[in-house]
RNA sequence: GUGGCUGUAGCUCAGUCGGUAGAGCACAGGAUUGUGAUUCCUGAGGUCGCGGGUUCAAUCCCCGUCAGCCACCCCA
């Protein structure tokens, strides 16, 4: 009988991994929360047709990585692939959208069926934050601001850049697309396979392509930026100036399309070189139309997704994790002999009256040896003893298992006293 | 979906030009009775990813399959 494995691209947490894992939620949360974002939480399943209409229904995304499938009721529903959708689905059904501003923000686990590499999985973990209700470019540029302090308070900010571009209207673009796919149409056979492909299919990703030739020949193709409306060119500018004034370094790459349909005007993408292929650890955009597209009265708004596995990965790459973030124990506290009641008794005096501290008791006996043993395997700053000595005089012995200190015979009452001090 | 590399102890890996396997770390016990990290000794732990084929004999060769890693595609 073979032993069950995990699903394909589905991985397990461990618990060494967790404190990257923390230290990044934390820092996230509170950043998004000083500059006023609220929680949103919404389903992981929705129905299918919400992702085909949001995303795009000749997306990559839908066409060949969503993991859908019929309810028993015949219903087809479909695991997010992403957040934006279910957020703005949220937001409209629950009325957060009508004629108000709103700053959301969300995380969990989203799931693309796609071969596993670094820094992605099929299931994996996105922060995405989402406003809406702003058309101003002051939102679009204190997203990118804000962002940037992120990186700052993580300390990966020397490790990655930010790159930005306009992607004007919807009709604009369309313009665009039409000059772009006649030039390269009569160019077809020097484009490379995967070019020709999405010359049908989604032409301006031909721009991001990896080919060489193929990145020649777009040099004397026409420009998206001679095609963007006057109104986008004067919002993307007023983006970039800000970005000037609050310092934050940026690269307008004219070449940079998002994947996902309803982006329009301004997009962004924050890319590292220190984690292979898969670089892009931030990106979002504005979509103005995709409240409308789905039902709702037009609004316009603007986010960003990060991947949480991306930027873990970063973190651990730079050692910008602090080491205090894995601390798990404060004290380790080691019974020897018969006196384990009194033991457990102490214990749990001490942990009524320091609330804060963490402590493991040592379960399962086994020898003074091997108790210290595990006391200093813990990672405890501290062993607190409790022998038959000290359990019949009422005290506890205090070793210092990480600093060079006297260890010391205290009752319990003072033991609490300096384990409150910590 | 395509390609390359890989799959042996909990972890990192070695190995057998085909005769059912070892190291380091980790774990458990001990080096005279209540003191961890160093050192030394001892021990436990593997149907060598799974299925099939060739062979007297396969963990090693062949085929298939599953998984992992990396890249393409695509994306966070």
């Amino acid at each position: 009988m073979s032993k069950i494995q995990s699903l394909r691209g589905m991985s397990d947490l461990l618990p060494d991994q967790s404190p990257s894992w923390q230290f990044l939620e934390a820092k996230v949360q509170s950043l998004l929360q000083s500059y006023g974002y609220r929680e949103i939480r919404f389903p992981l399943l929705e129905s299918t047709d919400l992702f085909k209409r949001s995303i795009g229904e000749v997306t990559d995304i839908v066409e060949k990585e969503m993991y859908t499938w019929l309810d028993r009721n015949g219903e087809s529903i479909t695991l997010r692939p992403e957040g934006t959708a279910g957020c703005v689905r949220a937001g409209e059904q629950n009325g957060l959208l009508r004629n108000q501003v709103r700053r959301l923000w969300y995380s969990g686990a989203m799931f693309r069926y796609e071969r596993p590499q670094k820094g992605r999985l099929r299931q994996f973990h996105q922060f995405g934050a989402e406003v809406f209700g702003l058309e101003g470019p002051d939102i679009d540029a204190e997203i990118l601001v804000m962002i940037a302090r992120l990186w700052r308070d993580l300390g990966i900010h020397d490790h990655i850049n930010l790159q930005v571009n306009t992607l004007g209207t919807a009709a604009a673009r369309a313009e665009y697309r039409q000059a772009l796919v006649d030039y390269l149409l009569a160019r077809k056979a020097d484009l490379d396979e995967d070019s020709q492909r999405r010359l049908d299919s989604n032409p301006l990703r031909i721009l991001d392509s990896k080919s060489s030739q193929t990145q020649s020949l777009l040099d004397q193709a026409p420009c998206l930026h001679d095609f963007i409306d006057s109104e986008s060119r004067q919002h993307f500018d007023a983006v970039c100036a800000r970005l000037d004034s609050a310092g934050v370094v940026y690269e307008i790459n004219p070449r940079l399309v998002r994947g996902l349909d309803y982006y329009g005007k301004t997009v962004f993408e924050w890319v590292t070189d220190s984690l292979g292929a898969q670089g892009t650890v931030c990106a979002g955009g504005r979509y103005d139309g995709l409240v409308e597209q789905l039902g709702g009265k037009p609004t316009p708004a603007v986010g960003f997704g990060m991947g949480e596995e991306r930027l873990v990965l970063l973190l651990d790459a730079v050692g910008a994790v602090p080491d205090s973030v894995g601390r798990q124990l404060d004290a380790y506290l080691v019974a020897v002999g018969d006196v384990g009641h009194i033991a457990f008794e102490y214990s749990e005096t001490i942990r009524s009256q320091c609330p804060q501290l963490r402590m493991q008791n040592h379960c399962g006996g086994g020898s003074f040896k091997s108790q210290m043993k595990k006391a200093d395997r813990s990672n405890a700053e501290i062993a607190l003893i409790v022998g038959e000595d000290e359990a019949a005089t009422g005290n506890i012995s205090v070793k210092y298992l990480r600093e060079k200190k006297e260890q010391q015979l205290l009752p319990v009452a003072d033991v609490v006293k300096l384990l409150n001090q910590l």
